[in-house]
DNA sequence: CCATTGCGGCCAGGTCCTGACCCCAATGAG
DNA sequence: CTCATTGGGGTCAGGACCTGGCCGCAATGG
């Protein structure tokens, strides 16, 4: 074995178990004592803290160091850091959505394809598991597809369906991809339309078929200061959105809890109770809230959230 | 640079931009040409598939192979990955929980501080992104701190609350780690309690600060065929379990949205609507679902269920 | 057709890797 | 305390293998 699949080898190892026995590492990598000894020396130059215990039952243990190590995983850690990643960039972490495409984009794409596979077996169930639903729901392998033509700078190809225009009506489009963007609950994609020949912002719910045709093209500048901000000038208007304002009588952190990230809870001063704000496009999604926990509820605004829980209290009310 | 580090560099850079040129590559790692052709043979001699173009505009780029690279990550990945590990630990994926605490570990085991503490800054925002609370949380530090406790053979030390008795008479148990199981919605730490002499699990929510002391021991063969089993057959009784079926008139597709993988969902042969079946125990979780799709409502069990949502219905009248 | 770029054989020079031997330092058990 | 055990590392001789240069070849696309 050559002394770099060595190297791998031992950083592999060393990530496995954590505590080796020096003798049963260098057996395992058939060199000897000496030579694993300085094997660890290149891996401590490489700046990766390889920790050693002398004496009886000694040996060395990998430690989180400087900078992180080539992760060397096994199957089923790769299959699950995909999976955790699926979930992540369908937006549940508020932020973190384009970095774990990127990642998600870099797992994938170096994956054998076996691995793939299980993913796409356990996609049903985790693409499903966003109770709150709300809004087309986006493919991860739509994402990973169209982040990967980004990075790769691959012409893309897609059907896209304009704002109103029946499904039927899509035209393909022939796209120099630049910035994959999440906003809101959304995703862009930022490119420039060959046959328009412009820069436009692609919404990727009404995409087809996205295809990356292995075409490679030379980057263009943005005609912006950022992916972001071009795509925000583009939209026309902001969904309707409702401020919603709530008393409820119960406790802080049961509504809170109720709520999550998704909306602020302050407790009232007098002690009765608190005061829940969220902002939404859906009223079903505060209805649900409310729903779960106990105590009076007193709504400020929207009047309209006054409707919607006065339907449910009838569906409610008649299935008794 | 040597020449491990040097493949490393190499399979770093084929990892992040995907296409090179070759003589590009040669200058950045500072070898001639010739050389750099060897180091893409020794990393394919691995079994890496690096695939190359010929004629002008070549290069080569790293493709999907029979085995996964070592992963070389940013550290904005890095995050990313461990975050979406950490909400697909908190059981939002059936079946993943394990695997998927076995790989935070590695991960977070492995990174920087810095990295760490970038990951528990967004810590709270993950965590309670579980809208459907209910049922005590459990910390990912806690899990990764047992889980490498099993890998490595470590004592540990925690506070544990029997049941029934009160959070301050919490006693001190020196145990040897042998797994980590989740169960339902619980997760359970299998080991050798040293002060009882004997093989007990214990509920992780009932621990309050796990610590490893770093001491190593010697495993022991646990008296069952499966660590599972072994929870399986410890847990005296099941907590109260509710089967819910309720008939919709609503869209098949809306309701199944709403409830996502923890229900199954089945038209109805009349073309009325669907039926709706969920194993919960706690009646919060249907209400929140029913509330959000539109629809008549019939509750056929449990009885229960018709009382949770008389409640909210008074409730969400009265707030009108 | 031809420039470009990857492929790989061959060779000479020299780097550096290996294993062996040695002594030292730290550790924990008896 | 004593001693076996285990990692740390200096030194050395031999040689494996790495490097860069040169070459002809193959594939690609303008």
């Amino acid at each position: 074995m050559s002394t770099s699949a060595r190297m791998l080898s031992l950083l592999s190892l060393l990530q496995t178990h954590r505590f080796w026995p020096g003798d049963e590492l260098a057996t395992r990598l058939e060199v000897s004592p000496r030579t694993l000894r300085r094997d660890i020396e290149r891996l401590r130059d490489l700046g990766y803290a390889v920790d050693a215990a002398r004496g009886v039952a000694g040996g060395y243990q990998l430690r989180a160091g400087g900078t992180l190590p080539p992760l060397v995983l096994e199957d089923d850690e790769a299959v699950a850091i995909a999976v955790g990643l699926r979930s992540a960039a369908a937006g549940s972490v508020g932020g973190m959505a384009e970095t774990s495409v990127i990642a998600l984009t870099k797992v994938t794409g170096l994956m054998p394809p076996r691995l793939r596979r299980r993913i796409d077996a356990l996609a049903s169930q985790t693409d499903a598991a966003r109770p709150w639903g709300g809004g087309p729901t986006v493919d991860a392998r739509v994402l990973t597809t169209l982040a990967q033509a980004c990075r790769d700078d691959e012409l893309l190809h897609f059907g896209y369906t304009t704002r109103g225009a029946a499904d039927s009506d899509a035209v393909v489009r022939r796209v120099e991809p630049h910035r994959l963007v999440s906003l809101g609950r959304r995703w862009y994609l930022v490119g420039f339309d060959r046959d328009r020949d412009d820069w436009r912002s692609f919404r990727v719910d009404r995409m087809s078929e996205p295809a990356s045709t292995g075409r490679r093209f030379l980057p263009r500048d943005l005609p912006a200061t950022d992916a972001l901000t071009f795509v925000r000038s583009g939209i026309r208007r902001m969904p309707q959105r409702y401020d919603v304002r709530v008393v409820v009588d119960a406790p802080v952190d049961d509504v809170r809890r109720a709520v999550g990230i998704w909306g602020e809870v302050e407790p009232l001063p007098d002690g009765a109770g608190c005061r829940l704000s969220m902002n939404v496009d859906d009223l079903r999604w505060p209805v649900m809230v409310l729903a779960q926990v106990e105590g009076a509820i007193t709504v400020e605004s929207p009047p309209e959230l006054r409707d919607a829980l006065r339907r449910t209290a009838q569906r409610f009310a008649s299935a008794t």
